[in-house]
DNA sequence: AACTGTCCCAACCGCCGCCTT
DNA sequence: TAAGGCGGCGGTTGGGACAGT
């Protein structure tokens, strides 16, 4: 049963107005009355919604309806490998701040990213005790199940590709730049990172020429390959920075 | 077949900072 | 300058789907 159905037929439990707002899964109308109001109006002012689209939602809701799941540019489906590397990375880098590691991810939410993280770290944390067949089942299973969601989510992929790509050689470059800005801090007051991590800035120079020499060939797999690669070649510094991870991420579990 | 555990995701809640008045 | 409103953010919850027992 969808959301949009299950909501009509909720309407009654969930649909229960405190403060005269509705609350819980939307329908496909509530949907179609907020996209309207976005085409119309833009995004923000939220609390006008309820006034002017005649929706009996608060703004926050409406805010979160559009931001996670109705706006246009969102890229659906699993996360990739290449997400996840830049997940980790970001995390480790910046913690717990969704919005800002989402921010790097075009097409992805916090939410979404939140929840993934969630997941799989517990996963993983919980998966050490179980035997790596039944892990390796388990993500099998899984990958077949994503696959078949891809293959309906692809040709709607296909529309926005050559969007995101453009998008993405302006998100490599704002990567860059952080690395910059980052390299910058380590020299201030107070920043600390791993011991071993002297090769960050060699890491840097290094992606820099990478990514001028890939730059020619306006490949996104090569270009993305090849910045991620790079880590690769840095052993030390990926040790002691998967250390830096895995205690960064305890503080929080 | 029924129950249980796990994964995943949408949605809500509460707090905080910014902006406007 | 203070107060209130609003939007953004991170944490948490609830529940469907599916696999394992």
């Amino acid at each position: 049963m969808s959301w949009g159905v299950m909501g009509e037929h909720m309407m009654g439990m969930w649909g229960a107005m405190e403060d005269g707002w509705r609350k819980g899964p939307w329908t496909a109308e509530e949907d179609r009355l907020l996209i309207q109001y976005v085409e119309l109006h833009g995004e923000g002012r939220w609390n006008n919604v309820a006034k002017l689209a005649g929706l009996k939602r608060n703004g926050k809701s409406c805010r979160l309806r559009w931001v996670n799941y109705l706006r246009p540019d969102l890229k659906r489906g699993q996360i990739t490998p290449h997400e996840e590397r830049i997940i980790l990375e970001l995390h480790a880098r910046w913690g717990n701040r969704w919005s800002t590691i989402a921010r790097s991810l075009p097409g992805r939410t916090d939410n979404e990213i939140k929840n993934y993280w969630r997941t799989h770290f517990k996963k993983k944390t919980k998966s050490s005790s179980d035997s790596p067949e039944k892990t390796r089942a388990r993500l099998l299973r899984r990958q077949q199940f994503h696959l078949q969601q891809q293959l309906q989510q692809q040709q709607q992929q296909q529309q926005q590709q050559q969007q995101q790509h453009q998008q993405d050689q302006i998100i490599d470059m704002t990567r860059i730049m952080s690395l910059l800005d980052d390299s910058e801090n380590r020299s201030a007051p107070g920043f600390e990172y791993p011991s071993g991590a002297d090769e960050h800035g060699v890491l840097l120079h290094s992606m820099m020429n990478e990514y001028a020499a890939v730059a020619e060939a306006s490949n996104e797999g090569i270009l993305w390959d090849s910045l991620w690669n790079l880590d690769d070649l840095h052993g030390n510094y990926m040790t002691e920075r998967a250390n830096y991870q895995h205690n960064l991420a305890a503080t929080f579990y």
